[in-house]
DNA sequence: GGAATAGTGCAACAGAAGTGCATTTAATGC
DNA sequence: GCATTAAATGCACTTCTGTTGCACTATTCC
């Protein structure tokens, strides 16, 4: 049993051929990946597959979903201090206008928002655009 | 010439009927529109051309487009204070997942995040989901 | 081994966004 | 006013992502 397997089983997700070789494809990422990266990354992948991978992955709790404004749901496994599944401690995202990659970054921490008394604040989504690192250093 | 006809004339927006009738919609509406908002609103809507007008009310500056994690990008007029056209002083968004409304919190500016060396900021979006104010006095 | 369950592949659909082009409408100059 | 020109609109069509139903296959459990 490897690494992964492990890692799945412990989440008890099955650890299905598929399943590793995407856990794979996003643990050699340093970026969020969207559905079709999966896609165009294999040649025999079915869209519904990934689609439902994600989704379990998700729901599982060792992936969540961003939304970075594309209109394009991204994909990134999570990492140690990510605590998706608390509300509590959400990291924000990058998404760099240049190369269109999508960033978590894991170690800063959305500040507390005050809001206007009556509204009640379940989830927040923070997502800033602009130039990353790789790109504005060239 | 109406008070509506002179915003748009001051932004060189050409006040045609629709234009106008588009633009009363909005500044009826408390929250944020779908297109498809307006478009039921109306029974004779095209959908082009309600696209094309919040494309240019967008770009002429005096409504801002707004995504609100629904995927379905959602458009308000820009209010005193907005300061859509700099970067600086953007306000943040809340999203109701109880009625669905999406709500312009203009007085509640995004506030200034720490970004790691190597990035730059252009653009950032917060939204934060959760339930309204009507509904929460429910 | 056989029943039950979970995963996969294929096909099809939904909804939003976007584009090309012909037609209509409005502005401009005479 | 009327012709000329440019802008706006309407219609048809395409693309893309997301999503679901259903049959088939693989895996687990007894
Ligand atoms: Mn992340
Ligand atoms: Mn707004
Ligand atoms: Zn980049
Ligand atoms: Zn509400």
């Amino acid at each position: 049993m490897t690494e992964i397997e492990k890692t799945l089983d412990n989440k008890s997700i099955r650890p299905t051929a598929m399943r590793i070789l995407i856990y794979k494809f996003m643990a050699g990422k340093k970026t969020a990946v969207a559905l079709t990266d999966i896609e165009n990354a294999f040649e025999k992948a079915e869209r519904t597959t990934l689609y439902r991978t994600l989704k379990t992955f998700e729901e599982k709790g060792i992936a969540h979903q961003i939304d970075d404004g594309t209109n394009i749901s991204k994909f990134a496994l999570c990492q140690p201090g990510c605590n998706c599944e608390i509300d509590q401690d959400l990291h924000l995202h990058f998404h760099c206008s240049q190369c269109d990659k999508t960033i978590c970054l894991t170690e800063h921490k959305i500040p507390h928002i005050n809001l206007p008394s009556g509204y009640i604040a379940e989830d927040v989504n923070l997502v800033i655009k602009g130039i990353c690192d790789s790109c504005s250093e060239h």
